[in-house]
RNA sequence: GGGCCUAUAGCUCAGUUGGUUAGAGCGCACCCCUGAUAAGGGUGAGGUCUGUGGUUCGACUCCACAUAGGCCCA
């Protein structure tokens, strides 16, 4: 007879199967559908605020694991704060100007900027990002990010184009901009300003001069003495201001036919062959030397340190020219040098060159050089081919030239860089170091300068005037801007002239002229981004100031929470973030950035087709974020394995709730089972875990203890354990329903914890879930977070069952030598004796009914106090001591009953009833009253 | 070259204020089950805690240096 169909197997649809990758795709129509984000924005509108602030993504090409890290880690946090009650809009966003994007269309476009008008290439560039916007969009959404995406924020959005413009007029006003000028890559043949990215380096033939700086001061009485430099551009000595040594460096002074040289201590031989040592000095101890200036005896030239002086090259002594290059800039503002710039545009020469003013640069090289040589202060001079950087258009060498900039000044009487360090100490940085490097960049940082000469951005709203040159900037004329961008979009400063912008009465305030042309330059994108915070969290009604947090890579101490603080702190004197929490890198296994070159790049869409969304969650949730995350192949196939228990788990419960109805069969707690009591607790204990962890960021712990949980508590112990009861008893019998009750709760709890990690899973477990319990939560994203029931946190039974779990360990391990030599193959073949000593004794003793469930075997008892077991050599018995819990020794031996069919145990009453002669006793009740009922229907 | 950070089993992570034989999950090997079944259970093998010095009665833990890697600068 078969009595299979006796027992109450688990019955279910959900699959075993995952299939992320198509069944993902339901639930997000599934949510579209209800409108998840609208349904839990309402539902949560009285909960506490909680903002977290989105820092915008670039707007150009597709999202990469960077990406989908920073994404799915806020995430997280937000699904957490929305379970817990909270009211969470998140609204993200898209940083959508720029040059990467001018470049791109460009190139992509094939299209020549100077040839088409800058509003068609405006649109076009427009156009470039919000292609991609669309694109990366339906990528995060597809990644299960919950957030507004009806409405995001973008950069190029009117209303935010025109906080730029309120926002630098209030920086204005508190004197914070200043004009300045700085170096930056300049073509003299395109007569433009050049990025980093349009830059080509090739070798170019370039003359190499060393020659000799006077010395004014008297330091050695009696002979001349000179500093050597070496220079590649002599065309720049017109400007030079400065010669910078190494503080720590050593150097030399020497003697040569009556002259004194000045040089680098381990370059001397490369200069001279006979010579006599006259002393040595440290860089630090010639700070502020002066010398008389290689071109003009009236001017001079002074000396100072650098760190970035390097000894492997040329003399150990550097020209200075700020106006030249970027370490000369830096340096001359560090020692408040002039930077004279004497080339125009085009590459001439101007009335600042003096002698040699009408001539362009590379003409004035060979002046120069022979200036220098008639006035005896050439030293060496040939010509040297080197990597120099060209313009990719015109494919001519580039120069460095100072320009008129526009700058935020950290330092003037605003004092921008104390306020600002004083607002870091009022926010907490996340994790502890973060502060530190905040901080020392904040107090190294320069000023910064938020001018660009581009077209893909905000115009700077500077007017101006035509007859002296001053600018125009007055609260009438930002007011009459920002409304202007507001209304129209920043497009409307370059369709516009400028007394249609500026359509009132108003004069020069210098010279009172009425004619006025406008700012050609652009804003720093960085400024753009590092306003959001006044052009989102202040503009948008259901957001406010400041953030409760942000979440970005550790690089963004440098970008954006850095420019969001400093306009912050500029406008309000106050720190835009509460909250600021950083996470690390994606790396590959090896611990190597991803790059094309090692080949090692991980694409997110790649996986979420082959693996699905919730795997690349999972990978977000395992990895300890606060330094940089690997990810490989490798990793990714560990998560899938970590994934199927997790749902496998789930599955087993729902399959044994098929007959449950919570109303109708629920089991109170006071008459549970223990061990169901057991499982509660454990289940609430972990809730508690959980709880904290999330709300300390340490997501990777949440996952860990759940997997832990789910892994060794419910399917290694208590599912084990429980099929016996599940299967075998009655199906409406008490026990069974006791079981039933915990195993619901279990999995509703475990389902919401999970819910912020999972968001497909736990959703696909949802709909399975029997309605009484959901609350009314048509999705497990409307639910709420779990209360720790106090009840069930019983830590008598916690300390109990935390014994017979270790006895447990130590009676399998007696089990695994028993079918080692071939006593018992299945557990449930074994009888086993126990001998206990003290308290563990009388916890075997109380429990000993219980203990072939907990062990599932078919017979436990206790040896007596004072008998012993026989150790004689018996190959039907293993006699295993433990050495883990003193005192405790396991027999095990073969059982001598029979098996019962029906439930495998083997039992003394198996076939005492001769109508059922290979059944147990309890299974012929079990089987009579199901057909007693069976009959009576 | 500078600032900040990271380094514990094949993989991902624990490891409380320095104190016994350094833990877990996954993977791996072997075994059991075939009533969670493209599942489930058990046992076990894996670690000079990156290296070298130092402090200490005692260091994975504290200090210094080095190596490898990451971010940001130069």
């Amino acid at each position: 007879m078969n009595y299979k169909e006796t027992l109450n197997l688990p019955r279910t649809d959900f699959p075993m199967k995952a299939d992320l990758a198509l069944r993902e795709l339901e639930f997000l129509k599934f949510w579209e559908e209800i409108d998840l984000y609208k349904l839990i924005i309402e539902q949560n509108k009285l909960g506490k605020p909680f903002i977290l602030h989105d820092g915008p993504p670039y707007a150009n090409g597709d999202i990469h694991l960077g990406t989908t890290l920073n994404k799915v880690l806020k995430d997280f946090i937000v699904r957490y704060n929305i379970l817990k009650g909270h009211f969470v809009p998140f609204v993200p966003g898209w940083d959508c100007h720029g040059q990467p994007i001018e470049y791109e269309v460009e190139k992509k476009l094939r299209i020549e900027k100077w040839k088409v008008n800058q509003e068609e290439f405006r649109k076009k560039c427009k156009e470039y990002a919000l292609h991609f916007v669309e694109r990366q969009k339906e990528q995060f959404k597809r990644l299960g990010i919950f957030g507004d995406w009806k409405k995001p924020y973008l950069t190029l959005d009117f209303e935010y184009e025109a906080t730029n413009i309120e926002v630098f007029g209030e920086l204005y006003q508190r004197g914070l901009i200043y004009k300045g000028r700085k170096p930056i890559y300049w073509c003299y043949h395109c007569e433009t300003a050049l990025a980093e990215a349009e830059i080509e380096y090739s070798e170019k033939l370039s003359p190499s001069i060393v020659i000799k700086f006077p010395l004014k001061d008297e330091l050695f009485s009696g002979s001349s003495s000179y500093f050597l430099i070496w220079t590649t551009t002599p065309w720049t000595l017109p400007a030079n201001v400065a010669i910078a040594l190494h503080p720590e460096a050593k150097y030399q002074a020497i003697k040569v036919e009556n002259q004194i040289f000045i040089l680098g201590y381990n370059l001397v031989d490369k200069f001279f062959e006979k010579y006599e040592v006259v002393r040595d000095f440290k860089g630090k101890e010639l700070e502020g030397l002066h010398c008389t200036h290689v071109l003009f005896e009236e001017k001079s030239s002074q000396v100072i340190l650098a760190d970035f002086v390097s000894l492997d090259e040329g003399t150990g002594c550097v020209h200075i020219a700020p106006g030249h290059g970027e370490e000369d800039y830096q340096i001359g503002l560090k020692y408040n040098l002039p930077s004279p710039m004497p080339v125009d545009n085009r590459g001439y020469f101007t009335e600042e060159a003096g002698k040699f003013k009408g001539n362009h640069i590379y003409k004035a090289n060979d002046l120069i050089i022979d200036d220098l040589e008639k006035r005896e202060l050439l030293v060496r001079s040939e010509q040297v081919t080197h990597s120099y950087p060209h313009c990719w258009r015109c494919k001519n060498p580039v120069i460095f030239r100072a320009t008129e900039q526009w700058f935020i000044s950290m330092d003037k009487e605003f004092n921008l860089r104390r306020k600002t360090l004083q607002a870091i100490k009022e926010v907490e940085w996340i994790p502890e170091w973060s502060i530190n490097r905040i901080t020392s960049m904040v107090e190294e940082r320069p000023d910064w300068c938020i001018s660009r000469q581009r077209s893909w951005g905000v115009p700077l709203p500077i007017f101006y005037c035509e007859s002296c040159g001053k600018e125009l900037i007055t609260e009438k004329t930002i007011a009459v801007v920002a409304e202007l961008f507001r209304k129209e979009g920043a497009d409307s400063w370059f369709r516009k002239k400028a007394d249609e912008i500026l359509s009132f009465e108003i004069s020069c305030t210098n010279c009172g002229g009425n004619k006025f042309t406008k700012e050609t330059d652009i804003f720093d994108v960085w400024f753009e981004s590092g306003i959001s915070h006044a052009a989102v969290l202040e503009k948008r009604k259901e957001l406010s100031w400041p953030a409760d947090l942000y979440v970005e890579g550790s690089d963004q101490h440098r970008g954006w929470f850095q420019s969001s603080l400093l306009t912050s702190v500029g406008c309000k004197n106050a720190p835009p973030y509460r909250t600021v929490l950083t996470h690390g890198f994606v790396v590959d296994e090896e611990g190597r950035k991803m790059s094309k070159s090692l080949g090692n790049v991980i694409d997110p869409l790649e996986v979420i087709k082959k693996l699905g969304a919730d795997i690349l969650r999972i990978w977000v949730a395992s990895s300890d974020f606060s330094s940089d995350v690997a990810v490989s192949n490798e990793i990714l196939q560990r998560l899938v394995e970590v994934y199927r228990r997790i749902r496998n788990t789930a599955r087993f419960i729902i399959g044994n709730l098929y007959d449950f109805d919570l109303k109708r069969d629920s089991v109170l707690y006071q008459e549970m089972e223990e061990i169901d009591k057991w499982a509660l607790l454990k289940i609430n204990r972990l809730i508690d875990k959980v709880d904290n962890y999330y709300r300390q960021y340490r997501f990777h712990l949440v996952f860990q203890s759940i997997n832990f949980f789910c892994a060794n508590d419910l399917s290694a112990f208590y599912f084990d354990v429980l099929k016996d009861r599940l299967y075998t008893t009655l199906p409406s019998s008490k026990e069974r329903r006791s079981a039933q009750t915990a195993l619901l709760e279990i999995l509703v709890n475990l389902t919401k914890i999970l819910s912020p990690i999972l968001t497909f899973t736990c959703e696909e477990i949802w709909q399975h879930l029997p309605e009484e319990v959901k609350e009314g939560a048509k999705s497990v994203h409307l639910s709420k977070w779990p209360t720790v029931n106090s009840k069930y946190l019983d830590k008598v039974i916690e300390e109990r069952w935390e014994k017979l779990l270790s006895i447990r360990s130590e009676v399998l391990k007696a089990l695994e030598r028993a079918r080692d030599h071939g006593i018992i193959k299945d557990s449930l073949e074994a009888s086993i004796i126990l001998k206990a000593e003290g308290s563990q004794g009388e916890l075997i003793q109380d429990y000993c009914a219980l203990l072939p469930t907990i062990f599932i075997v078919s017979e436990v008892n206790l040896l007596a106090q004072d008998a012993d077991f026989t150790e004689e050599e018996n190959l039907n018995k293993i006699i295993y001591h433990s050495e883990t819990l003193k005192g405790l020794v396991v027999m095990v031996a073969r059982v001598k009953t029979n098996k019962c069919e029906r439930c495998w145990n083997y039992r003394k009453s198996t076939g005492e009833n001769p109508q059922y002669p290979s059944l147990c006793s309890e299974c012929i009740r079990v089987i009579e009253k199901l057909d007693k009922v069976k009959g009576g229907s």
